[in-house]
DNA sequence: TTCGGTTCACGAACGCCGTTCGCTCCCCGC
DNA sequence: GCGGGGAGCGAACGGCGTTCGTGAACCGAA
């Protein structure tokens, strides 16, 4: 039903209908389909049919939406019911559950890097990685330390993973061509340069990003292990 | 002496003066004073006497300069001479200097997280690395692997070095502002839904960057030697 | 010596960005 | 019924990376 054209046409948008909830999961969708540098105020308030400006009622700067991002994000991390005899194989679950969470969302993981995490999820993801750690005999002091040095590791490796499936799916359309253009650059090394490097070619290039992800955290949580054992 | 009004005034910047060199070391100054986030094309170029345009000549884009200028920071890690009776001291320490190389320049390391640094200072950080986990009988997929995993963790404690550092810097003038705000935020936790992380605050708080940094690497290092010893 | 071609320098502009200002208008409590 | 506060938002500010077109400087050939 069309409005007379004498009227002073209203918006049709109800009034009040922005929150910091609309607002996240826009920017949620926006993430998803554009990755984080596609989620500027500007994009997100026009999804929600608005101007950059309206955000700002709810949100204090950018830097805040993306704590809310990452948060919901880390709310998506299955948490285990702690079982002390499988403690090991509990926090190896949890951080590649973890990574597997922020690979679902693009290079999210790159706001972790850029942030102390302090959110309500992020922090019920440090409270079970402790009592997980704890559980296992880790000292008191290995545990502190540890939830930061996962996490730090678990961000960087989802961040590179974003990298490269970036650059994969990036300007041409061929998902290999990425490889070959690297593979490409590291035949044509000198090797009297790098003789070592050009013999372990093949090695290097062995294994998707979950086998080389698991094998650092294997290093890590192998370590942890160790402390235990001779405390 | 000053031109007669009636000439032409001409520049007296020295024509052909821009080079590639010449753009890094400025944007190492700009890097030095100001972070990443200063390093942008139009400080750069206003720090030459000219505009953004002027370094498009020299350089492709924006992430080149900075590949460019990581690549120039990577030059300065001291590279052992491998000796195959401490090799494990020699990697420790080998990964020790490059996270403080990359700490003096402080945020570049977020251009070593955004992309994979292939410049000869870079590749030859990796074949020395590579030759002294050799050395030391760790199996040589561990050895591929290895350069990658640690890599990312020098790379993401550099980064998170910097923003604390940042954070301790930035606005206010008090640099244990920063501590006193997490730490007031923490005990204000409800300690029924985090009992564990708030019981180990203590141990949190402890210890300075460097010594939790040397936690993890020492976890991973030592993953490396028990592969080499178990081979 | 002159002349053409190539290369570098660079002013101006395009289309983004985060954020602020100030105005309008709605809703809630009185 | 009404006043005040807060949400919504158009417009603008100052910054960004990058491109385009113009012009000056240099170099080799004629």
């Amino acid at each position: 039903m069309p409005e007379p054209p004498w009227r002073t046409p209203r918006k049709d948008v109800t009034r009040r209908s922005l929150s910091r909830e609309t607002i996240v999961d826009a920017a949620l969708g926006v993430l998803r389909a554009d990755g984080i540098d596609g989620v500027s105020m500007r994009r997100v308030a026009s999804e929600l049919g608005t101007g950059p400006a309206s955000l700002y009622a709810h949100v204090a700067h950018k830097d805040e939406l993306l704590e809310l991002l990452f948060d919901e994000v880390a709310a998506e991390i299955p948490l285990p019911e702690p079982d002390p005899a499988r403690w090991r194989e509990q926090v190896t679950q949890l951080w590649m559950d973890s990574r597997a969470a922020m690979q679902r969302y693009r290079d999210i993981a790159r706001v972790a890097l850029g942030s102390v995490p302090l959110g309500p999820s992020s922090m019920r993801l440090a409270e079970v990685t402790m009592v997980l750690l704890r559980m296992g005999g880790v000292p008191d002091q290995a545990v502190a330390w540890a939830v930061d040095v996962v996490g730090l590791y678990v961000s960087a490796s989802a961040v590179e993973g974003a990298i490269v499936e970036d650059r994969k799916a990036g300007e041409g359309q061929d998902p290999a061509h990425y490889y070959r253009q690297v593979a490409t650059y590291f035949a044509s090394l000198p090797p009297e340069r790098f003789p070592t490097f050009v013999g372990l070619l093949p090695l290097l290039a062995k294994g998707d990003a979950d086998e080389r992800f698991r094998f650092g955290l294997d290093l890590l949580v192998g370590g942890l292990a160790a402390l235990a054992e001779e405390s």
